[in-house]
DNA sequence: GCGAGCATGTAAAAGGTTACATGATTAG
DNA sequence: CTAATCATGTAACCTTTTACATGCTCGC
């Protein structure tokens, strides 16, 4: 996974939607994100005291009284770090964009988001055209010894699921 | 990745096929598994040490005097512990193979171990039923959010990635 | 002689998992 | 009243990354 504060941006592209808890957020990365990311309590609850430490997020103020439980909104800054995040591969000086980047970013973004949206699928399938070339080189290798047999059959499996990719991208990149 | 060091396995793997120094060990993580695995070398040298410790490896004793060369191969405990691990995802109490535990165990299986590698295919092929039909239910979900359409996205690149997976696991099966 | 690649490590920090600990609320 | 779920956290441990540190060997 993507080694920069994941964890954070995270929790500040799911409070840009609306306000919630800690255990919110965990529920919604158990179920929304289930598919390729998650957090467990004593990762969600550290995180958030330095959130709120940085000023990045801010506790809903509690009318009710209703004491323990802990609401937090995302800050003005703390929403301009998470937008700055989310185009970071859009930077002159980045030139690709791995899988797990790709994804974190897309997860976030509405089919109203376009301008974010076209760019960084356009990068992500620069990317994917020089991995299936490296593929293709080692399949070649690969294939030549029995033994490694197995290996050449995740080699197999990376390349279809990168042509796939390839596919996908480019009929969503045509529907813009 | 998976928990439980993976590391250890994947030096002890690769010094099933051969000798190897710690910068050997690296090399070939960089080259031949580079597109789902590798480590750097202050992990590899530490586990190393930690190995040849608990005797799973031992030194190739040098004759040449060459020095500080680390020659690793190993021993016969390593080879268990590694065809134990090999073997585990087919003992009665694991019902499921998520993709990391598949394909780490998969780079090590040549076309020889059909023993192996058919309960294990079977394996990750009934786990992949089981995650598709999760996300063919997500799917609706998000579908009908328009904010959620990188979201939707992510599930249909899942969604196609898996059946993709499925389809190569069924052709190799076939091919037994 | 000099730079690329061989060769081995330590230290500190960050990221992530597992276990422990506690208490309130709500639906049956 | 009792079990499930809501709700928040700490501590210890393990894994992984980044930075630092050193020295040899071989081809040009």
């Amino acid at each position: 996974m993507a080694r920069t504060n994941t964890l954070q941006f995270m929790i500040l592209g799911l409070l840009t939607r609306q306000e919630m808890t800690g255990y919110d957020i965990k529920q919604t990365f158990d179920k929304e994100k289930a598919e390729f990311w998650s957090a467990p309590f004593s990762q969600i609850y550290p995180e958030l005291s330095r959130l709120l430490k940085k000023e990045l997020i801010e506790l809903v103020p509690d009318e009710t009284k209703n004491s323990r439980k802990k609401t937090y909104r995302i800050s003005s800054q703390g929403f301009k770090l998470f937008n700055d995040w989310l185009k970071i591969p859009l930077t002159p000086e980045v030139t690709q964009l791995n899988n797990d980047d790709f994804v974190l970013r897309l997860h976030f973004l509405g089919k109203d988001d376009q301008d974010i949206l076209q760019p960084l699928m356009t990068l992500r399938k620069q990317t994917i055209k020089v991995e299936l070339a490296q593929l293709e080189l080692e399949l070649v290798e690969v294939a030549k010894h029995p033994k490694q047999y197995g290996h050449e059959l995740i080699i197999r499996k990376e390349l279809a699921n990168k042509n796939n990719d390839l596919k996908l991208l480019n009929s969503t990149i045509k529907k813009s």
